[in-house]
DNA sequence: TTGACTCAACATCCTTTGCTACAA
DNA sequence: TTGTAGGTTTCCATGTTGAGTCA
């Protein structure tokens, strides 16, 4: 019996003129009345059909062959990240703090195999960094789908969204696929984009795999389980900066602390009155849905909305603040918090150039560009420069609020930790408002 | 080409007691 | 006896991004 596959819309169409054995996410198509499966399982299909020893006509990819070479020297992690990659048969996950060079690792694997690679990542700024990077190393014109772009090439660079509305278009385009920052793909929309490529070789980076959804486990499914990790106290004081995580704890004033207690106490006291209690994130989602419909809950929501706001915004924290500044008068300070007002606000009153959603492209660049030439010593961001974004090396990070996601933790760390000229050490500075919620809130995200 | 805008998607959002069933 | 996993499904608010549209 002969076997014919081929690639239809983000599937894998299977032919055969006789029953076939069971073959992993293989489902009945009546439409066609052929068989189907998701593109991702195209290499186990494949490799099923093997071990069943029945003759195979594979038109999936027609890929041409391509010579690649690099001159970049792997560290030994980074050696040994690449080998359990493909000891894994070129499939699963490798994580690594930021800055300990991942991008490099790709760039080996892509050479090794000389197969049409393509690159996702989550934003603009990184499709640029990549394209750069790839234009240099392997000097030839890199695609890109996304920023107004949508040019393919054997090597080519995608943001999630683009490649999410053009993934069953060119899924049998490319026999490498790498996943810059994997830990999107668990996404609901996005897990698509990895579904529909037939690219049997799958690469994925982080600096933190685990969500606290658990949705890497469907990462693990769709690009293999993670096959090295790295940490950063592992790779501080020899490939990366030698770091101190210093926490302060800050009281809060009188007059915020009834504030507090007030607000806080509308809340508890909704979970007593109803019986919730809170053991996790889906319990918390739950109270999210009751408030679409019970005025009491959406009030206790709102109060410990007002809460968060209290303890996060304390005046002793402007104050630490300050005195922090001035210690560290002659390092380079970057400075983050959870809300876009406060930035405003201290931005202002310390004079700090400041960075968050709304502050504009051309703005923004010429702000990071005066940070890293020297013009700017100090900066002020909310949630923007986590990830995603090229930030110049700081040694000093300030963390005023932050939410219990060790995600935005370690990436907010990595962006202390390039290693200094001067050998120094890089300090994070954790402020925290004692006897709050937010002494959980950080103890979560360590 | 740009800038301003809308839209959709993603991420976080979590108390301090102690229920119930089951495994070690 | 002790320790621990169990169960949940559409949206209160804020922050952030990329794509698309239009002037």
């Amino acid at each position: 019996m002969t076997v014919r596959l081929s690639y239809e819309d983000g599937t894998i169409r299977i032919e055969a003129d006789e029953p076939l054995p069971p073959l992993p996410g293989v489902e009945h198509d009546d439409r066609g009345d052929v068989e189907r499966a998701p593109a991702a399982r195209y290499a186990e299909i494949l490799n099923a059909l093997e071990v069943a020893g029945l003759s195979v006509v594979d038109d999936v990819l027609d890929l041409p062959a391509l010579s690649l070479s690099t001159d970049y020297r792997l560290r030994e992690y980074q050696r040994k990240a690449l080998e359990a990659w493909h000891e894994n048969d070129d499939r699963g996950v490798l994580e690594l703090p930021t800055g300990a060079g991942k991008t490099v690792i790709a760039i080996a694997a892509m050479a090794e195999l000389g197969v049409a690679t393509l690159v996702v990542v989550p934003t603009i700024d990184l499709l640029e960094q990549w394209v750069r990077e790839l234009e240099r190393e392997f000097e030839m014109p890199i695609g890109r789908f996304g920023g107004g772009t949508q040019k393919r090439e054997p090597i080519t660079v995608s943001t999630y969204d683009s490649a999410y509305l053009k993934a069953d278009d060119v899924g049998d385009d490319f026999g490498f696929v790498v996943f810059d920052e994997v830990h999107h793909l668990g996404g609901e929309g996005y897990r698509d984009v990895a579904r529909f490529l037939a690219a049997p070789a799958r690469m994925g980076l982080t600096a933190t795999f685990e969500r606290p959804d658990d949705a890497h486990r469907v990462v693990e499914d769709l690009i293999g389980p993670k096959v090295y990790d790295v940490a950063v106290d592992d790779l501080a004081g020899e490939h990366l900066a030698p770091y101190d995580v210093r926490r302060i704890e800050v009281e809060l004033t009188p007059e915020e602390r009834e504030r507090y207690e007030n607000v806080q106490g509308t809340f508890v006291q909704y979970l007593r009155d109803s019986g919730l209690t809170l053991s996790s994130g889906s319990d918390y989602r739950k109270l999210v849905m009751r408030s679409g419909r019970d005025p009491r809950a959406r009030e206790a929501l709102l109060a410990k909305q007002e809460a968060r706001r209290v303890m996060m915004n304390a005046e002793n924290k402007r104050r630490e603040l300050a005195e922090i500044l001035d210690r560290h008068r002659d390092d380079r300070v970057i400075v983050f918090t959870a809300h876009t007002d406060l930035v405003y606000r201290l931005s202002e009153r310390f004079l700090l150039p400041a960075i968050t959603s709304e502050t504009g492209t051309k703005e923004r660049r010429e702000t990071l560009e005066r940070f890293r030439e020297g013009t700017y010593s100090r900066i002020i961001a909310a949630n923007v420069l986590d990830e995603g974004v090229d930030v110049p090396d700081a040694n000093v990070a300030v963390v005023l609020s932050g939410s219990g996601s060790e995600r935005e933790f370690t990436q907010r760390l990595g962006r202390i930790l390039r290693p200094k000229d001067d050998g120094g050490r890089a300090v994070l500075y954790e402020l925290v408002t004692a006897d709050t919620a937010e002494e959980r809130v950080a103890d979560r995200r360590r």
